[in-house]
DNA sequence: CCTGGAAATCGAAGAATTCAATTTTGCCGG
DNA sequence: CCGGCAAAATTGAATTCTTCGATTTCCAGG
């Protein structure tokens, strides 16, 4: 007869290898102790093995019981999947979503595939800008903003740090081409003000006693990356960010250290529909995991 | 709450699919039709979505149906394959096989590997030799004997066919170096006598009227080989076991048909162990899918 | 308008699961 | 050598689930 193995048992097994002891478990599992060690029980009748060798004070998987473990997780996680997949479908309506260009243009984009595909009845709208503009159309014209802001900002729900970094052409030599002699101005290609990197840099180029001259200066950052990219100017860019072609320089190329960034999920105030709710997952998960440069060395 | 969809509903939804029916499903899972009937609501409460278009002709799948078919069919494959490999470290015991020489060498070891590996019990002990000597000894020295027979023998359980072809080295030119020419006598490096190969071969360029000089005989498949793929001599292989370096000759090279070959399995009478068994389903499903050759064209 | 095949529904019987309480187990400190 | 203790096993009863046969409903075709 065609023995079935049911899911609980499965994530007992699971659960049990993860937390080291039956009564651990089945407080993870809201169970009691005895059904876990009733459920355990069943599972190695039907398996056919001792899977687990248990004394008071320790479990230990058994051989037949890490070989199953295996598979209990793999079909555990199928499992979970599918629900999440199920869930995703049944979420619908509409979401207004606001982004900072780079991110919008660099980062994002794959990332909102997945989620449009995975929820085929949310209507996503996304809009481009700066994050100065967004925010205060957050709860009108949007209902979830996605901001740089400076780390420790308060606003919002952070959701990744970046380094703040200067950057140049990975095949330009910094102190031949832009002049970090201190006698010709470092050149710079900057996002047009108003704007919080370009401010950052100029002020942090003035306090550190050196000259520059804007070179080039465009609302879009795909043209001011594009420039630097060329070699004929330095910028500045998120170290998460940077696109190929670019070289992001550290302290030892001579140029002064800029404020972190973090970047921030800002929610309308009152209601958020099922719709929101899923996009913040999304973003949340997609975003915190990622690549979090704050902790790591220089690129 | 945390849901756990049991795998028998995942399978009704796998079954159902594969059927196209309820009622079918529900006799190949020995069911009633009404508890397939409920097993579908249930399953649909659980996921949340509307899986199966019902009506009295036909059953369909609805798009979340599809997608979440495809994890419960990856889950219920799991689940078997789990539950398979239990199975097979609970056999245990000694098992005697005796393989014909090329097998054993050749398209085996790999397989036999993967039974070991799979039955961590099991005493697994390789004879390698003749077929005409290894099946005087089934019973006694061996549990089970594979052999090389001509096609239509009827004894044992026939895995799989194999051309038996004429090869030579895929390097050098038949009629050049051989000479088919009819001037010069084909150069053979076969097994030693008695051998069912050499006895077909011999008998098949007499029968052509073909001359023949045996340059090169072992009781080595290896030696027979290695000397065919060095360009020396032509001999005759399965077209399913040839090495590399061997080029397969068909009827464009000038030389005569030979018999088809088949793989069988044969088992010492009386009462087979569960190693026995294990060891010949797995034979079977190695053999049998591996590479039937009788249906396909030159090589 | 009936009919046939297929799914849905219903109610009852039975099986399986859960839990709280209790017992057993093996180790540790005294 | 002997409690004590923490953790797993067992027990038994209540509950919940599952299954089945019987019956009903549904729809397409004759």
């Amino acid at each position: 007869m065609i023995r079935n193995i049911d899911i609980d048992l499965m994530r007992c097994l699971v659960t049990i290898a993860e937390k080291g002891s039956f009564t651990r478990a089945a407080a993870a599992l809201f169970r009691s102790q005895s059904t876990i060690s009733s459920q355990v029980r069943r599972l190695e009748e039907l398996v056919g093995h001792t899977l687990l060798q248990r004394s008071p004070h320790e479990v230990a998987l058994t051989r037949a019981g890490e070989d199953f473990l295996g598979y209990a997780r793999r079909i555990v996680a199928l499992h979970d999947e599918a629900l999440d997949v199920a869930d995703a479908q049944s979420v619908s309506g509409p979401v207004r979503l606001a982004v900072m260009d780079d991110y919008a243009t660099i980062v994002l984009p794959e990332t909102l595939a997945r989620f449009v595909r995975s929820h085929p009845d949310v209507e996503l709208e996304v809009t481009t800008g700066f994050t100065r503009d967004l925010l205060t159309r957050l709860g009108e014209e949007f209902d979830l903003v996605l901001t740089t802001q400076k780390q420790g900002d308060g606003r919002g729900e952070v959701l990744r740090s970046e380094r703040t970094v200067w950057a140049c052409s990975d095949r330009h030599d910094l102190s031949r081409e832009h002049g970090l002699s201190l006698e010709e101005p470092l050149k710079l290609a900057l996002l047009s003000a108003p704007n919080m990197y370009r401010e950052w840099g100029l002020a942090a180029l003035n306090a550190a006693g050196l000259s520059w001259r804007i070179l080039f200066s465009s609302s879009s950052i795909g043209a001011v990356e594009a420039m630097a990219a060329s070699g004929a100017a330095v910028t500045i860019v998120k170290a998460g960010t940077a696109r190929p072609g670019l070289r992001l320089l550290g302290a030892a190329d001579g140029l002064p250290a800029l404020p972190a960034s973090e970047i921030a999920l800002h929610m309308a105030p009152g209601r958020a529909s099922p719709a929101m709710r899923a996009l913040c997952d999304f973003l949340r998960q997609a975003l915190t995991q990622g690549g979090d440069e704050s902790s790591q060395g220089e690129a």
